[in-house]
DNA sequence: TTTATTTGACCCTC
DNA sequence: GAGGGTCAAATAAA
């Protein structure tokens, strides 16, 4: 796994603990796993699958707030499975033709875990999809592009939120990364999100070097919290098979800390 | 009335 | 032929 894979298999799994911390709490994130990419010529829709543990008191039919909006046609009894499986498409399919779909199976072994596997990338525009308890007016949005290959966008952080996301960044490249890099990757990102939020987009092009050693598949990454909302997604998309700890961390919008010792 | 979910049937792939 | 994935009519909910 390249560095820039790191950093993005990272910030997923963090958007993701930030998003049920914030949201639909307790709930933790248990592990990840991507499939391999299928062979070349062989058309067939990115896919990835997660896993999800729900609290015994949350909602275990619909626990899967992403941030997307799904809409359930089908469920099947899986040979050898205890539980159904759900099968979910992207509410906007007809609208605007995405062809994002997810499949819900719920563990065997243990119950409180969800199986989530993602097939195809959200066409359909992220904004649609976002909370928005603001007036637009209100709405502030911030865009860093990171080398070209990673877009990070915040939807309505405050300063206090900018600073402790400009503080995880900070942490995240501390350890091994070297330093041309971390200057590469830092700068704008400390540019941006250090600084109080101000209306508009500020958009960074960083040293547009590294991109063909950075793949991920056709992911896009998002975490709501309130009216706060933090995205990433890929500039390129080669798919890239991959398996990853994702044990290793914890993050909240004011108090981020995070554990990259053993990624990088 | 509109939208979402359920569920049996059908289709496709292995 | 078996099993997984999708369709679409029926039903429920808002």
């Amino acid at each position: 796994m390249s560095y820039y894979e790191k950093i993005i298999a990272t910030f997923e799994n963090t958007l993701a603990i930030l998003n049920y911390n914030n949201t639909i709490s307790p709930l933790l994130r248990v592990g990840e796993s991507s499939k391999h990419p299928p062979p070349p010529g062989r058309k067939t829709l990115a896919r990835w699958t997660k896993q999800i543990r729900v609290s015994p008191g949350m909602g275990v039919e619909a626990p899967l707030d992403d941030g997307f909006s799904w809409r359930k046609y089908g469920q099947k009894d899986i040979l050898g499975a205890k539980f159904p499986r759900g099968y979910y498409r992207c509410s906007h399919r007809n609208v605007q033709g995405c062809l994002a779909t997810k499949q819900v199976q719920r563990s065997d072994e243990d119950p409180s875990i969800f199986e989530i596997t993602y097939r195809g990338n959200h066409t359909c525009t992220l904004a649609s999809n976002l909370p928005s308890p603001l007036h637009p007016r209100e709405s502030r949005e911030q865009l860093v592009n990171l080398r070209e290959g990673l877009k990070l966008l915040t939807h309505n952080l405050d300063a206090s939120d900018q600073t402790s996301f400009a503080s995880f960044l900070t942490s995240t490249s501390t350890s091994t990364i070297k330093a041309e890099e971390k200057q590469d990757f830092l700068s704008p990102a400390l540019q941006t999100f250090g600084s109080p939020a101000t209306s508009g987009t500020t958009h960074f092009s960083v040293s547009p070097t590294s991109v063909n050693d950075f793949g991920f598949g056709d992911h896009q990454y998002l975490a709501t919290s309130g009216s706060h909302a933090v995205s990433a997604s890929p500039v390129n998309s080669p798919t890239v098979g991959s398996d990853f700890p994702f044990d290793n961390f914890q993050f909240d919008a004011h108090n981020l800390t995070f554990d990259d010792s053993k990624f990088f």
